[in-house]
RNA sequence: GGGUGAUUAGCUCAGUUGGUAGAGCGCUUCCUUUACACGGAAGAUGUCGGGAGUUCGAGCCUCUCAUCACCCA
């Protein structure tokens, strides 16, 4: 049966998948011949998630690691899953009931819209499983995990899971531990999905903003000397000020101010430092007085000097605001609209100044009940609000003035043709100072608005108490980061950990398990003190309470959640309403009876929490299951953008719950870029989508392509020229087999290695060790490049350039015993290349593979090689067959550039022949002359005039074709050859004759430089004689 | 502003204890020679970003300047 010209990947891919995945190939353990596992865990794509090049790129890696593995006989396991993506999977279920004209989520209830969610997954979640499944991926798909499996709110129709199990476990463990607290505290507010979301989830850009700069008048109309000097002393301005001048890029905020802080040394503000100043916002009768104060933050030279403290929506006000014990008033609701709860604002402010005189205690929570927000903004959007806000201040002359820089200018002319003549009569003398400034504002990731500092009730866990073991897991090697560099950056962001965020006000999640309910006091329940009851189930939680508030009072849990809803306002409040809202006393309740009512926090957690376990998460924990046995795991492969997102947290989780790091090597790539290094993005249209490319041309040139670019460290651009390019090392591999199946070689299959007694095989033999050492070495140093570069040679550059070209003669030869020994090492190297390039491309080499008659084993279990050069290398054959290949490059080389027809057959002549070159030509003159087309070889003692000169080690071949060639070429030919040769010679001899270079360099170095000189002064000579023959004639 | 990395052939990138530069693609010329035109043969191209230093010797180590990228403020 002939072969097909190519390999048809679109028929063939899916069908050996098939048989992959129908043998349980990629089961954990299959093809286990040792104890030893190798465990990969892949990070979890999204439930919503497609496969883009970087999943690509990055499940290329992880499965050459793991089919590497498989194939050396370790029990091995890439485990495979999804994560459930709180607000992108929220966020998708939303926008799918929105397009179908379904209630919304709000009108759902928290019940329904979680049901909607798990009917989406079903229907449409985890789609990049199928994806995987075009690249070859190698993973256990009957294991495949998801992070929410187990929940509560899961059907029956989800594949049965513990990851809910593990999560709500460990929460409780740490929350025992007081590794996790709940505080108020300014996290990054996000309006659009009002939800907390973590720093890193939060993109800074640089926007067009503006800096207004306000008069905040001293109260009591005080006054005091202003003066500002020059770097040497000199007094520039002195005036006598009534005003503070207060510079800020976002004057909504002004209502929430606590104080106005100065530098302790600027001596502009010394006289003021203590008193009194004036918001100039709000009613008039209601302004509101805040301190002046110093503390350290303010920047002498940047704008006045002096900054408004509003602690409770800028994240340096707030450390400063924490130092000096000032209060922090949240202006705007979760919308990011101004607060419209609470009382009057007369009535807040009186208290607010209360405050701020001294006069009046106050708590974190009394302040964050009151709104400071006068009624004519409340309900604004914070922009409107800003927009007014600006409006009202100038027009009450309170904004900064400064002279109209367009006074006495004139109007453009080119519009009117008017000349130098029109002057701007209009114009005001004196204009707001708004300065136009590009500031960095901070947007979403996901929602793209403008996230708002919020003070708001989270959950953290303390990082600082567990980041300690996984910063020495990596500084005492028993992690290690690749490339090195990830190191650093762990070792600094670690250093610098700040406490972890864990709660979203989300409903797609894990569930936070901590109930709360009022605390005794003076045996009477007191719903403005919250008591916490931390544990898995309701029930356990039921009788941590009853322990609680036995024997005087019952337990009833109520539904929080239901009660946040209902609240427009702050869920601060909503929170403190416990008991308030006793109407949810169940119906068994008895009568007569004083029930604690207790509530679970409706919040979920954080995503990144629950994905922090996935090392262990995955493999049955907290269940006693026998997939532990490959925790911890080995490697985990991974973009180094969630280094901090992600693996830290595994570190951190891991250390923490299991005591134990995850895996010992952590690989980090950079993104996946196009041909030109650009991020690829939607808006650009530079998306490279990694299914067209494996229709186009095959899952394994696009994964030779991936691991070839997999330098460590190494910017990634994929182009698409190049995994053409390895399609057609497809091909050529193909046509090796194709070869083969032309010269009708049997192919019995499982050939085993010929003791070869023909140069040839014995050569091939021996370049066979040197890549698998090459193959291994380059594997375990995760240098996937260096393996593909290697592959590539081998297979292209020496069998299939020479070694099948080398072994035409013998197969067409009527030696049988050669033959046979061929027909042998050839199937046998040719099988090895199929081993060697499996992991990298699995899919044409088990195609191939399965061509063989019968075979022990497919090849995605076929035995790793261990075979060593040093085994497997012969000397002589290797020494006799790179003359034999010189010497052919050499002739065809010299051949083409005198122009000899290429079909021409030539004479060739040789002067000094040594007895290795005899013995070499004697051996492979079949070879030489069939592939440098010569027709014939003569001994000579001088080379005719007009001789084209091979040199060679151990003798000087020569062309003799005087009618034929130009001699002025042939001699500038030569002459080019000296040049080069010259710059290495002086190079050579320049060391040489060095005595430092001599007396300083190791031994081996002046050898081989000794030795190289030898060589290159013989070709010199034969070069040099060659030149004088060629001017003889000339 | 802080940190990390980069700058090598026309393009995209390798270059592992410092020993004198490589690959793929592209380009030029030739070749339908029975595995392969998704091929074969040959060829051209680099003051390794600039400067200084250490060394017998620097693409590699040190310093400095320039440009760029990413991360964190």
């Amino acid at each position: 049966m002939a072969m097909e010209k190519t390999f048809n990947a679109a028929e063939a891919e899916p069908r050996i998948y098939e048989m992959w995945e129908q043998a349980g190939a990629f089961k954990a353990g299959a093809n286990a011949t040792r104890d030893e596992t190798f465990c990969i865990m892949l990070p979890p794509p999204n439930v919503t998630g497609h496969l883009h090049v970087g999943h690509a790129f990055n499940h290329t890696i992880m499965d050459m690691l793991t089919r590497w593995k498989r194939m050396q006989g370790y029990d091995t396991l890439w485990q495979p899953g999804l994560d459930h993506a709180g607000i992108a999977t929220q966020l998708m279920v939303e926008k799918d009931l929105a397009e179908t004209q379904q209630p919304k989520r709000t009108e759902l209830g928290r019940e329904k819209f979680l049901e909607k969610v798990w009917e989406w997954k079903a229907a449409k979640g985890g789609t990049i499983e199928q994806q995987a499944r075009r690249l070859g991926d190698s993973m256990d798909w009957s294991r495949s995990a998801f992070t929410m499996s187990g929940a509560e709110s899961a059907p029956t129709t989800e594949k049965p899971g513990n990851f809910h199990d593990a999560v709500l476990k460990v929460f409780v463990e740490m929350y025992n531990k007081g590794l996790i607290y709940r505080g108020k505290r300014l996290v990054n507010w996000d309006p659009h999905f009002e939800t907390a979301i973590s720093d890193l989830e939060v993109e800074n850009i640089e926007v067009d903003g503006h800096m207004w700069h306000f008069k905040y008048p001293l109260a009591g109309g005080e006054t005091y000397e202003y003066v500002e000097k020059d770097e040497d002393g000199n007094v520039t301005l002195r005036e006598t000020r009534d005003y503070i001048s207060i510079a800020t890029t976002r004057p909504e905020t002004m209502l929430g101010d606590g104080a106005v802080a100065v530098h302790k040394d600027d001596e502009r503000y010394a006289p003021i430092v203590g008193k009194l100043c004036e918001i100039p916002v709000g009613p008039k009768e209601q302004r509101r007085l805040i301190p002046i104060i110093t503390d350290p933050y303010p920047d002498m030279n940047f704008g006045s000097g002096a900054v408004k403290i509003t602690g409770a929506h800028d994240f340096n006000d707030y450390e400063v605001a924490k130092r000096g014990g000032i209060p922090m008033y949240n202006l705007m609701d979760t919308k990011g609209a101004m607060r419209a709860d609470g009382k009057p604002y007369a009535e807040e402010a009186a208290i607010a100044q209360a405050i701020a005189n001294g006069e009046q205690e106050f708590d974190e929570a009394m302040i964050a009940a009151m709104n400071m927000v006068p009624e004519e903004y409340r309900g604004l959007d914070r922009f409107e609000a800003r927009k007014r806000v600006v409006a009202d201040i100038t027009a009450e002359g309170n904004a900064v003035m400064v002279p109209n820089p367009l006074v006495g200018s004139t109007h453009p002319t080119e519009d009117d043709g008017r000349v130098g003549d029109n002057p701007r009569e209009d114009e005001p003398a004196m204009i707001p100072f708004v300065e136009a400034k590009k500031i960095m504002q901070p947007f979403g990731d996901r929602s793209k608005v403008v996230i708002e500092p919020m003070l708001t009730d989270q959950w953290f866990v303390d990082t600082a108490q567990i980041v300690g073991p996984a910063l020495d897991a990596v500084k005492e090697g028993r992690t290690k980061i690749m490339p090195e560099s990830g190191e650093k950056v762990y070792y600094h962001w670690l250093e610098n950990i700040e406490p972890w965020c864990i709660s979203r006000q989300l409903w797609w999640g894990h569930q936070i398990p901590v109930w709360f309910g009022p605390s005794i006091s003076n045996g009477d329940l007191d719903y403005q003190s919250q008591k916490q009851f931390c544990a898995t189930t309701e029930a356990e939680t039921l009788e941590l309470a009853k322990a609680y508030y036995a024997p005087d009072f019952d337990v009833e849990v109520s539904e929080l959640g239901e009660f946040i809803q209902l609240q427009s306002g702050q869920r601060e409040v909503a929170v403190t309403g416990i008991g308030v809202h006793s109407t949810a006393l169940g119906e068994n309740s008895e009568a007569g009876k004083t029930y604690a009512l207790i509530a679970r926090d409706p919040d979920v957690l954080d995503t990144w929490f629950s994905s922090g376990l996935w090392p262990f998460g995955t493999l049955g924990w907290p269940a006693d299951d026998e997939a532990m046995k490959y925790f911890p795991g080995d490697v985990l492969v991974t973009g180094q953008d969630i280094l901090f997102f992600w693996v830290a947290r595994m570190m951190m989780m891991s250390e923490a719950i299991m005591g134990q790091e995850p895996f010992h090597t952590v690989y980090l790539h950079q993104l996946v870029r196009d041909a030109k290094g650009e991020k690829m993005s939607k808006t650009k249209g530079n998306v490279i989508d990694p299914l067209d490319m494996i229709d186009a041309y095959g899952a394994d040139a696009l994964r030779f392509s991936n691991a070839q670019m997999a330098a460590l460290g190494g910017v990634l651009k994929i182009s698409e020229d190049r995994i053409k390019g390895y399609r057609n090392f497809g091909t050529k591999l193909w046509n090796a087999f194709s070869f083969a199946d032309h010269y009708q070689i049997a192919y019995p299959g499982d050939p085993a290695r010929p003791a070869a007694t023909q140069t040839l095989n014995k050569w091939i033999i021996g370049e066979t060790g040197k890549v698998r050492e090459t193959v291994d070495a380059a594997m375990e140093a995760y240098r996937f490049n260096d393996a593909a570069d290697a592959l590539y040679a081998f297979t292209w550059g020496k069998v299939c350039d020479w070694y099948l070209e080398f072994s035409k003669p013998i197969l067409q030869g009527d030696d049988a015993a050669a033959k046979a020994e061929t027909d042998q090492t050839l199937r046998w190297v040719l099988d090895q290349c199929l081993i060697l390039l499996h992991p990298i491309m699995p899919f044409i080499t088990e195609e191939l593979w399965q061509q063989a008659g019968s075979r022990a084993k497919m090849l995605a279990h076929a035995d790793w090689p261990t075979y060593t050069a040093s085994e497997l290398v012969d000397a002589d054959a290797d020494r006799e067959m790179n003359w034999v290949i010189d010497l052919i490059d050499n002739v065809r080389s010299a051949r083409a550039q005198v122009h000899v027809p290429a079909g021409a057959k030539v004479p060739l002549l040789v002067t000094g022949l040594d007895a290795k070159g005899q013995s070499a030509w004697d051996n492979n003159h079949v070879l030489i002359q069939r592939l440098a087309r010569i027709e014939s070889l003569s001994h000579v003692d001088d080379f005719p005039k007009g001789c084209v000169t091979i040199p060679m080690d151990g003798g000087t071949f020569g062309i003799p074709l005087a009618d034929l060639i130009d001699v002025g070429e042939e001699i500038a030919r030569l002459e080019k050859t000296m040049q080069k040769l010259g710059k290495e010679l002086g190079g050579l001899r320049g060391r040489l004759n060095n005595p430092k270079f001599v007396a300083s360099a190791p031994d081996e170095v002046v050898a081989e430089a000794k030795a190289n000189l030898a060589l290159r002064e013989n070709e010199e000579a034969q070069l040099k004689a060659a030149i004088a023959r060629l001017q003889e004639i000339g």
